[in-house]
DNA sequence: GTTCTCGGCCG
DNA sequence: CGGCCGAGAAC
């Protein structure tokens, strides 16, 4: 009779994550329902925040739906039609979150891997390699990081890298702090050289002339110094990362043994 | 002590 | 309403 006590795994989730429904069967609230959720490790969740705390800064919750354990893409489902004019009218001042570039959006909560593209005679697609490494890149999309900056976890915004003088921005935005994103993104993005738009057409005209591989900067020179100072950088950040990690696992650390007063109390 | 279950607050 | 969590009941 009461067979909605059992624990189902749920499309969408990594094998291991059980959810269950409980149907209450008493009391004002009869015929409600709970929603409860299962870690491999079997540690049982109850909302949406709790599930949060546990996964931290590793997966987006965003537009998770905790009862039917589904990514709902439109959670402003309401906002549908609005959401063209909104990215037209409102977007003005406002940095565009939507943009999915730096982000890998899965189909999941949870991260994923990548498919891997591998090379199969029968498979026109997957041995097309120029498709499966060159997706179409909007022209002069590196407009839409603008006003995108790094922030700690209390939202102050961190203090911004300065460029080195030799190089230039390209294109309808010559902002500086637009130059930084088109290169570091470029560098995150792409495993080749990042040389910069080498033609001098591109400088006149980039709406036409732009190599879309490369960021809107025009070509520089590095020199042996420049990679010397940039060492340097490297060690000292790499020192703040390690400082950083330590103390996020001892919040972890204090945060789970929380989690266990929770019941205790 | 832990787990289950429903109440009830609050947005 | 429904999500979230407190707390009493049940084990």
């Amino acid at each position: 009779m009461v067979m909605e006590k059992k624990r189902m795994d749920c499309p969408s989730l990594p094998p291991g994550w059980k959810k269950e429904e409980v149907i209450r069967k008493s009391g004002l609230s009869a015929g409600k329902s709970d929603v409860y959720y299962y870690s491999p490790k079997g540690k049982k969740f109850r909302s949406k925040p709790q599930l949060s705390r546990y996964l931290g800064n590793t997966v987006d919750l965003g537009c998770f739906d905790f009862r039917t354990g589904k990514m709902m893409p439109g959670k402003m489902q309401k906002n549908k039609q609005r959401l063209r004019n909104e990215n037209l009218t409102i977007n003005k001042g406002k940095p565009d979150l939507n943009t999915g570039l730096p982000i890998r959006q899965t189909a999941s909560i949870f991260k994923q891997p990548v498919t891997k593209v591998v090379n199969h005679p029968s498979n026109k697609v997957k041995t097309d390699l120029q498709r499966a490494t060159e997706q179409p890149r909007q022209l002069f999309w590196e407009k839409r990081l603008k006003g995108l900056s790094a922030s700690d976890i209390t939202e102050e915004v961190l203090r911004s890298m300065e460029l080195p003088k030799g190089l230039t921005s390209l294109g309808p935005d010559t902002s500086d702090e637009t130059l930084l994103s088109a290169i570091s993104s470029a560098l995150h993005m792409s495993s080749s050289p990042i040389t910069g738009q080498t033609t001098s057409a591109a400088e006149k005209n980039p709406a036409i002339w732009l190599n879309t591989s490369q960021p809107l900067c025009k070509a520089f020179i590095v020199t042996d110094q420049d990679i010397r100072e940039q060492e340097q950088k490297v060690i000292q950040a790499r020192r703040c990362l390690e400082d950083a990690l330590m103390v996020d696992r001892m919040a972890r650390a204090s945060e789970s043994s929380r989690d266990s007063e929770d019941k205790a109390a």
